[in-house]
DNA sequence: ATGTCAACGGCGCGTTGA
């Protein structure tokens, strides 16, 4: 069987119930992973979702801020979440589908302006962030497993539209990606983007603030799907969806797919 | 780099976060 994975940052799933609608009737993943939700669990609009047939959801909210939701066509049960550097943020949450395969979706704090840890306690927060979710790894060793999300951070130089002047730019500063590389390597996490896509510049995010951001295309990739090794060989198709960059009162990221033939 | 969104509190728009 193959199970299709997409992963969005939505930047408000209230605000954007028409073009999450369009997304799952359009392109129809199988699982859709959402971030940046800015929504209490029990506001989010299920309704139409599960009229779709999208009737599982996975979700943890909070008022105003992050909140990530796992949707599914397909039957899964909720493997739990985890609080990270001793906040109660809704930055996590993960699912297991009835062929074993377990989702985590995580949205990664942005960080802040300045990539000093002394004058900017957002930035210390992310790379905390980025260590416990290392260390928990490490220690868990998970297996049939699929992690996905906003992690803020576009590791390689050509995941930027310009690798030299975005260096001191929170998302591509060297010690983000360092920090990125040891959250890989803690659970031998396969960049499963990149494993189908391996050449050229790739992007899932644009800013609101460019005056045309297609033709100026100055993107970064700061949405992933990364899979453990046992699974990894089951991947396939990725692509970021770009057009969804281009709809009715967008979103500034672009949804990212892979399948799996699990 | 540039400079636009969205939620909130509470009903007009400044603040916070991205």
């Amino acid at each position: 069987m193959a199970t299709t994975v997409c992963t969005w940052n939505i930047n408000s799933v209230r605000l954007r119930e028409p073009i999450v609608l369009k997304l799952l009737q359009e392109q129809q993943p199988d699982v859709l992973c959402l971030q940046e939700c800015k929504a209490l669990v029990e506001l989010i609009p299920t309704q139409n979702f599960a009229d779709l047939g999208y009737k599982y959801m996975v979700a943890r909210g909070q008022k105003g801020y992050n909140g990530v939701a796992i949707l599914s066509r397909i039957p899964m049960t909720d493997a739990g979440h985890r609080q990270f550097v001793g906040k109660k943020d809704a930055r996590h949450c993960a699912a297991t589908l009835e062929n074993g395969m377990t989702i985590h979706n995580f949205y990664v704090p942005a960080g802040g302006d300045i990539p000093d840890v002394e004058k900017n306690d957002k930035f210390d927060h992310k790379l905390k962030f980025l260590n416990e979710m290392r260390d928990w790894f490490h220690d868990d060793s998970p297996e049939k497993s699929v992690l996905v999300g906003d992690l803020n951070i576009a590791p390689r130089e050509d995941d930027v539209w310009n690798h030299k002047q975005l260096l001191k730019i929170v998302s591509h500063t060297p010690i983000e990606c360092e920090h990125l590389a040891q959250v890989q390597d803690s659970a031998n996490w396969v960049d499963i983007t990149r494993q189908d896509i391996p050449d050229g510049n790739l992007y899932s995010w644009w800013s609101y603030r460019a005056r045309d951001w297609d033709a100026a295309d100055k993107g970064r990739r700061l949405d992933h799907v990364w899979a453990t090794p046992d699974i990894s060989n089951a991947a396939h198709s990725s692509r970021v969806y770009r057009d969804a960059r281009g709809w009715e009162k967008p979103s500034d990221h672009a949804p990212v797919f892979a399948t799996f033939d699990l």
